[in-house]
DNA sequence: TCATAAATATGCTGAAAAACATAAAAACGC
DNA sequence: GCGTTTTTATGTTTTTCAGCATATTTATGA
C-alpha cells in the first residue's frame, strides 16, 4: 500500500474510457467503491491461460502484450495494449479461464475490477452490455482478419504488417517517423509468427532497402508506401 | 414462391435455438412477420466479404462455410455452420460490412431476418443482447485459437486438428467412426491451411499409416487417439 | 451414353523459413 | 567498472511446404 497511489490520484474509470461513461452515477459509486490500481513490474504477468477469470482490467500507464502459448512454448502476441484499454473481460463474460496471457511489456499500472461486479453491471445496465457486445464485435474481426494475415503472408509481408499495427496503435514519436513504442526483436518476432533469428534479418533487410532506419530498438518508417505495399502484397 | 415452402412449414426460429427463445411474445411476433425462408443451391453465396450487413440468417437445413479470401484469392475457411447456427451478425452488430463470405456446402434453406430488426430486438431485449455478447465472446475464444492451430502447426497437426474439429461439429454416421461430412479434398485444405495438394497426400498418408481410411469422401477415423497426438503435438 | 469437366492421386523441384551455430554488442547486476 | 547475461547480428544447414506437371478416377451435363 506504503508504495502504492490511491485511486483518487488517478482520473475515473469513466473518464479514461468512454465505454464506462454509460454507468449511472449509483453503478460508478460501485466501481469506484471496487476497483483497485495496480502495479506491474517489467514482464510481471497480469493474467495467465487457464486461470479463472476473477478480474478484468484498464491499463492506466505502460503497456501490456496479450499473447497465447502454443507449440512448444511459442509465444503468439494477440494484441498490444496502451493506456485506458480494457482487458481480461472476454473471458469473464464467457464464464471462461482466461484464454491468454498478458504480461507487462515496461512497467505498469493497471485499474483492476472484480469479474462478478463487472458481470452484474453487464445485467442491469443495458447500454453498457451493448457497448462490450460491440466491443466483442470489433475484436472478432480483428481476430479473424488476423489469422488470414499470420497463415497467408510471407515474412516480409508479416513483418511489415506488425510495423503497421505499431504504428496504429502507439504512433509515432514527435519526429513523425519514429515508433513510439520500442519492442525486442524478440516480441515483434512473436507478433509476427516467426523466429527471433528472422525478425532480427528481415528488419535488417528491410534497413538496407531503405524501408526503415534501425538504432537499437527504435524504428524509423522511412518508405510507409512501400511497406504498406509489402504487408499487401503478402 | 411455387418451390419454397412457407416458414409455417419450419418450425418457429426459438424452436430451433434457444439464444431467440429469450423475446417476448411480442417479439417473436415481430420476428414471424419479418423472418424469410430461403433456398440456396450448393455453392451459392449467401453473403459476401465487403457488402454491407443487411441480414442474419438462420440455418435449418444443409451445410454452409464461412471462409475469407486473402492473399491470391486464397481461401481460409473460418467456421463449418450445420442446421440451426446462427450467423451473419457479427457484422450486422458492429455496424460493419461482412467480413468474410457465407456459401452453402451442400443445397440449404435458412431464415434471414433483417439486420435492422436485429438490432432493434438487441436494443429492447437486455436478455438477448446478454446472450449475443457471451456468443461473441465464445466466438471470440476460438478465433484465437484458431490463429495458433493454424499458424504453429505443421501440415499433419493441421490436417488431424480438422478431422477432429469436423468430428466434434458434425458427429459420426451410424457406424460410429465415419464423419458425417463428407467434404472435398479443397474444402478440406482451405480449413486446415494448406494446398489441396497437400491436403489429398497428407490424408492418404494418414490412411497408410492406418489412422483413418478412406471411401471418396467417406472419411472414418481408426485411431482417433493418435490423431489427437498428431493434433496436439503439432 | 459419351464427351467434358472436375476432383483425386502422386512425383519432382525449388523457395521459404526454421533450426542451429557462433560472434559481437548492449544491458544489467553487483 | 567489470563480469555476466541478454539481445542483436549473421552465416550455414535442414526441413517443410508450395508450385508445377501429369495421370487417373469420378462426377456432370447435353
Amino acid at each position: 500500500m506504503a508504495n502504492r497511489k490511491k485511486e483518487e490520484t488517478y482520473a475515473k474509470l469513466w473518464e479514461l474510457n468512454p465505454i464506462w461513461d454509460v454507468l449511472t452515477a449509483e453503478e460508478k459509486l460501485l466501481v469506484s467503491d471496487e476497483v483497485q490500481v495496480l502495479r506491474y513490474k517489467k514482464n510481471a504477468v497480469i493474467h495467465a491461460e487457464g486461470d479463472a477469470a476473477t478480474d478484468v482490467w484498464t491499463l492506466i500507464e505502460g503497456k501490456v502484450r496479450i499473447y497465447k502459448e502454443g507449440v512448444g512454448q511459442r509465444a503468439q502476441i494477440i494484441r498490444l495494449l496502451k493506456p485506458y484499454d480494457f482487458f481480461g473481460f472476454r473471458a469473464a463474460i464467457a464464464g471462461d479461464v482466461y484464454t491468454s496471457n498478458a504480461s507487462a511489456i515496461e512497467s505498469s499500472v493497471a485499474y483492476k475490477l472484480n469479474a462478478k461486479t463487472f458481470i452484474q453491471l453487464l445485467h442491469q445496465n443495458h447500454e453498457f452490455c451493448f457497448q462490450m457486445m460491440m466491443a466483442l464485435a470489433k475484436d472478432l474481426a480483428v481476430a479473424e482478419l488476423q489469422t488470414i494475415n499470420l497463415t497467408q503472408k510471407h515474412i516480409r509481408g508479416r513483418l511489415a504488417e506488425s510495423l503497421l499495427t505499431i504504428k496504429k496503435n502507439y504512433g509515432l514519436d514527435e519526429d513523425g517517423c519514429t515508433l513510439a513504442m520500442y519492442m525486442s526483436r524478440e516480441d515483434l518476432a512473436n507478433m509476427s509468427n516467426m523466429t527471433t533469428s528472422n525478425a532480427i534479418r528481415t528488419l535488417s533487410q528491410f534497413a538496407q532497402e531503405g524501408l526503415v532506419s534501425v538504432d537499437g530498438r527504435k524504428i524509423k518508417l522511412l518508405n510507409e508506401e512501400e511497406i504498406k505495399h509489402i504487408s499487401r502484397l503478402g
